[in-house]
DNA sequence: CCTATTGTTCAATAAATGTTGAACTCTTGG
DNA sequence: CCAAGAGTTCAACATTTATTGAACAATAGG
């Protein structure tokens, strides 16, 4: 695991590659340590439902989950897992669940997470 | 979380309970995150898959895993997890996975995580 | 150009995690 | 009863976590 959050975030130090582009594992090197990892939080898990029954939201639309701060810590932690996907627009970044990919590396795991997730907390 | 390892291994700190009964939680209390937790480690994800195949095994034939000490700080986790079932017989402690449990609580979860762990490490 | 908005970085902290070796307890077979 | 085998407890440790507030950077809109 990277040692700086910057590192984490944008796979460098690099002050010139800031806010270019953000680290995302492609789906070969999506390990399932760190997916289960991600998901173990209940905070990060609340997060995954929320942006797949929307399909896309803003960092700031989910303050309600946690601190802004914190929240930056969550979105890099399930985004560096591969989990989630964040594209930037703007001032914004939006933030998506990548389904897709998860499913076909890891077949039937988020669905059965989601799942336990919505048995617990009735949308 | 129990605070001492007694307490997490035997539910009280009592000596005159010690090699009675383990603590196990019943279904209802099994946690999602505690699980997700619980197998989110490659050590206790190894386990468990190794559990699933023979059906039943004791701390020792597990050496292999982990060591000794350790092995028992895991098979804790996974007991205390809800994931595994432990009974004593005799000396020795005879562990096993609890996969219609899980499978009742979180329906899908287990065995994806199985496949996952089997497509990375075939048996 | 200013400023409000959006989100990140940094340093700090409290707690949990995985791991070890030495000492211990319990059970069993001789 | 005693020694060997099975597993646990304890204390210690280096890491990793989740969390916070204050300061910062980038963008968008007036």
């Amino acid at each position: 695991m990277s040692s700086t959050l910057i590192e984490l975030c944008y796979g460098s130090a690099y002050p010139s590659i800031m806010a270019k582009e953000l680290l995302h594992p492609d789906i070969d090197q999506i390990d399932l340590s760190a997916v289960l990892d991600a998901l173990s939080d209940p905070t990060r898990r609340e997060i995954v439902a929320h942006l797949t029954e929307v399909g896309e939201d803003s960092c700031g639309s989910m303050n309600p989950f946690s601190s802004k701060t914190n929240l930056t810590y969550h979105l890099a932690r399930l985004r560096e897992a591969g989990v989630t996907r964040t594209r930037i627009d703007g001032a914004r970044r939006l933030i998506s669940v990548r389904a897709g990919d998860i499913e076909q590396r890891f077949p039937g795991l988020l669905p059965a997470v989601l799942t336990a997730v919505r048995a617990k907390e009735p949308s």
